[in-house]
DNA sequence: GTCTATACCAAGATAGAC
DNA sequence: GTCTATCTTGGTATAGAC
């Protein structure tokens, strides 16, 4: 299920600023946000690191774009709804699929006034669409959340979540 | 409720090394991590910089103190065990009350083996001992941590979650 | 346990030629 | 759109005197 045109955030660049995001978004997957660099980018490129200036003003006009192509993938892999079992399975997936992806555009902060307007909520809504009411929804979204994240971090004590925790979380939801 | 002494990573450190780990703490929580440095934690304590060498080896080793201390406050916050419903009310307050640390204490990995051993574990158990199993803890422990962190880091669209959100929450694992 | 002085490094970003 | 050269900042950490 892709995208509406008006919400994809690719549509905006030029296609070597597109070439740009991908390469960001190999070395972000490669060695993590904190080590990516303006060089290292610029070395995955084969270019030299001012020369990323022409395309973006600055690391933080990348992360957005990272940012932005992360919600329209989420939303995108969320699609079409149907169960909360099936919904839940699909958000891990995509999660431990991207998992640096995953872990910028879902922790601190931000920047919404950098993003296609109305972007956020679409990629979020099938949790909402798939519980039928607001809160069961948000509640649902958070509970993932919290269970790939501590999973990408390696927070449990087996180092990921054993599928019996997932059952329990489907079970207390559906 | 207070942690058990042999888990109590204060009693290794000197008087000295303790208000550098305070200050440490306010540093943190006006600032955030990544902002508190060695010269800002010095500016702090009213000395130079490189003194804070003679108390910790590193800067990773100041932040092992942190989490250690994180979770000590965390598991006797949730002490004495009632139920579930008290458990999420302590456990939100908690990291509401001290958002940095909870976030150092709980986003990204963690280094076990410079842990008191079996502090992680003491810490985390309300969570079993207040739904009667390890997987339902688990998820209940996952999903509070999502509720909590997304809020924290302003990830609902309101701002804060929603006060029915947690009661949605509650409910399912109650 | 504190100081001063300093080494060392890596980051983001700019200027201006081609 | 790319380059080279460079600026500026700010971090962790060490040496050695007091």
């Amino acid at each position: 299920m892709t995208c509406p045109e008006e919400l994809d955030p690719t549509l905006l660049l030029t296609p070597r600023a597109c070439q740009v995001v991908d390469a960001a978004r190999t070395v972000l997957e490669r060695q993590g946000w904190e080590t990516l660099t303006m060089r290292t980018l610029a070395d995955e490129l084969g270019i030299a690191a001012p020369s990323l200036y022409k395309h973006f003003s600055s690391k933080d006009a990348l992360k957005t774009q990272l940012v932005a192509l992360a919600l329209k993938e989420n939303g995108e892999a969320l699609r079409p709804v149907t169960t909360v079992s099936r919904l839940v399975r699909r958000y891990r997936e995509t999660a431990t699929a991207n998992p640096q992806l995953y872990r910028l555009s879902t922790s601190g902060p931000i920047d919404r006034a950098a993003l296609p307007p109305g972007l956020e909520e679409w990629s979020g809504s099938p949790f909402f669409e798939a519980t039928g009411d607001p809160h069961r929804g948000q509640a649902l979204w958070a509970s993932a959340h919290g269970m790939v994240i501590l999973e990408l971090d390696g927070r449990f004590p087996t180092g990921s979540a054993p599928e019996s925790t997932w059952r329990e979380l489907v079970r207390h939801f559906s």
